[in-house]
DNA sequence: AATGAATGAGACTTCATTCAT
DNA sequence: AATGAATGAAGTCTCATTCAT
């Protein structure tokens, strides 16, 4: 029976968010636990109640990471019927997801080799997750007819692409708000997909 | 007067080649000198005749990189004339390129961060000239009526993207040949610009 | 809340000693972290809880060493009353300090230049309250015409440098005891100055 | 035969030069050769032309200095009579020589502890000369009764320190002539020898 | 005599990790 | 759970020295 406000559970957010912060900073290799240490507010030794070495904090944070945006897009995906309502709706959420959780995104790209091989097979296994949602919606459209692509695999692999790389260049407050952002990467989606409605 | 031929032109080649396998499969601050040496054929302390310090060999690297990949792009665009044959040519270098030097176009995307200030600068410099010429090509399509999007810098943005990010995944001797790569990204870059032909 | 006796107050007074004699032995660039660190029963690495650099370990020491001879000086000047009294005592404390503190009395002479700008700044400034003192007693005397020299900064540094140099030379347990040189170094003070008391 | 001016007799000379720079600017161990053969306006490898290793070029260069003292100070000696003929004589030689050459004669100094074995023992016995010869000065005036000193060895000492300690701190150019310097160093010498004249 | 590239040793420093307290 | 000190391995870099040219 764990307390509840207990320091674990003060004390992990912290260190998670600094993760975060240092990762997409410096990534896994330019970070070091004494910096994530004092980001926490906390010494290096500390550390080692909340994981086991620093490759395990790696897979626990983008574990978590990548867990979050599946579930964001399995429980979008639940409702849609139509491959373009589907569509919108995997668009909608990874451009949300990729404009607002700049940080977990670019972690998530580009952390990947940085992972212990049992981390990578896990991790991957939940990324192929979305390709294959996202080549299923586009196959539903293919079928239907609602869609026309040379190939489906890597009109998905274009989209993927165009969408994860949002949180390389966007900033919130700048010129383009979120909400303008989905409705032209919904129209651009469509459009590479060969949809004219 | 520098003999031609001399050592140090044999191992320079040598030395860069080696950089460009470790910067891309590590890292910049995954990768170490010694195996760089090692990999070179010398000791770590020899490498310091050719750079001065890991921070430069960074620069020099992705200067190189840069620098090669602008010139490409800029010899191409010279003898296309209307915007479809300019975007087709540059999208025909981009992937030809991103596809076939996977090593140099994912340092060049990944290792912006691992920059000092002054080769941040120096690097992003170069870098924004890409972007400029594929926004002065949409922007003369739109002018002339060819292409038409909701917001050309943002097109601008998506297109790169889905262009660099072909290194992080294609497989030379593939599913997918460079030839059919060009034509079907030339066609998904004239939908996303919204073009009809 | 550090407690008391804990390993930092056991293990720095050991780093400091052996400091001592690898500085005075051979010399600040000639000494290395590696011994230093064996001398004083630790690893190179561990060295760095205590100081954040070499530059900043010489820093430490020397301040440590001028601060304590200032010190002994002010305290023994404190109580004299004429001028050929603080004479005495200034002689005195000299003597005494660089006939029995070898090391730090080297240390403190040879490796000014291998300070730090900043680091040289703070510890020519402690070095130059010596000279301070000891020119005001000159003056003092002179004006009480106890004294009589040409050049009253000229016979500071006349004295200054006798006295300093004890540490090059002086062996304990040879043939001058500590008491005979500062009866000897009293004696020759007076007579530079002009003094026939 | 050697040609006249020929390199070695136009090199050797700078590179001596620059060894006097570093050597009292940085010491043994804070030099290096690489600035040493830049100073010089070659190439590191090129200085091994000259000597065998760093420390025979420190043997080299101390040798020469120590030699040319001794030469400057037997000579002075030659044509002096009585003791304080022969102190001033001495005192003269000193002062000029340690004001006016201070980077040798801080090496001579400084850099004893940096000699191999060997040169250590070849340059003490150069430097033993000058002691001996002060001390026999001194012993000469205590038996004509012109002298008057509680110990005639620690007497040598105190002035030999005064003496050689002049090259650390004297600025050319600056508030003391060294014709100044000498009329008072020979007055604080008799002083201290107990002369009254 | 000089060069430029290479070596090999070793210097300083960093860092993940452990552990007694 | 946290600390502070320690470890050991490794990393970047320097440097005296060698040697083919």
């Amino acid at each position: 029976m764990r307390t509840e406000g207990s320091s674990r559970d003060k004390t992990w957010p912290i260190i998670r968010r600094s993760a975060l912060g240092q990762l997409s900073k410096h990534g896994f290799h330019g970070m070091n636990l004494r910096n994530l240490a004092s980001d926490s507010g906390l010494q290096a030794g500390s550390l080692y109640n909340y994981f086991k070495n620093k490759d395990e904090l790696l897979v626990i944070i983008m574990r978590e990471i990548m867990q979050e945006l599946l579930d964001k897009i399995s429980e979008a995906e639940e409702h849609a019927k139509s491959p373009e309502e589907r569509l919108d709706k995997f668009v909608e959420v990874m451009v949300g997801w990729h404009a607002k959780r700049r940080k977990e995104a670019m972690i998530s790209q580009s952390e990947l080799r940085s992972l212990t091989k049992a981390g990578f097979r896990e991790i991957v296994d939940i990324r192929k997750k979305f390709e294959v949602i996202l080549l299923d919606i586009i196959l539903d459209g293919v079928e239907t007819g609602v869609f026309s692509v040379g190939d489906p695999k890597l009109s998905a692999n274009m989209l993927i692409n165009m969408l994860t790389s949002i949180s390389y260049w966007y900033k919130a407050g700048g010129r383009l708000s979120v909400a303008t952002m989905i409705v032209e990467y919904q129209s651009a989606a469509r459009r590479v997909l060969g949809n004219s409605s």
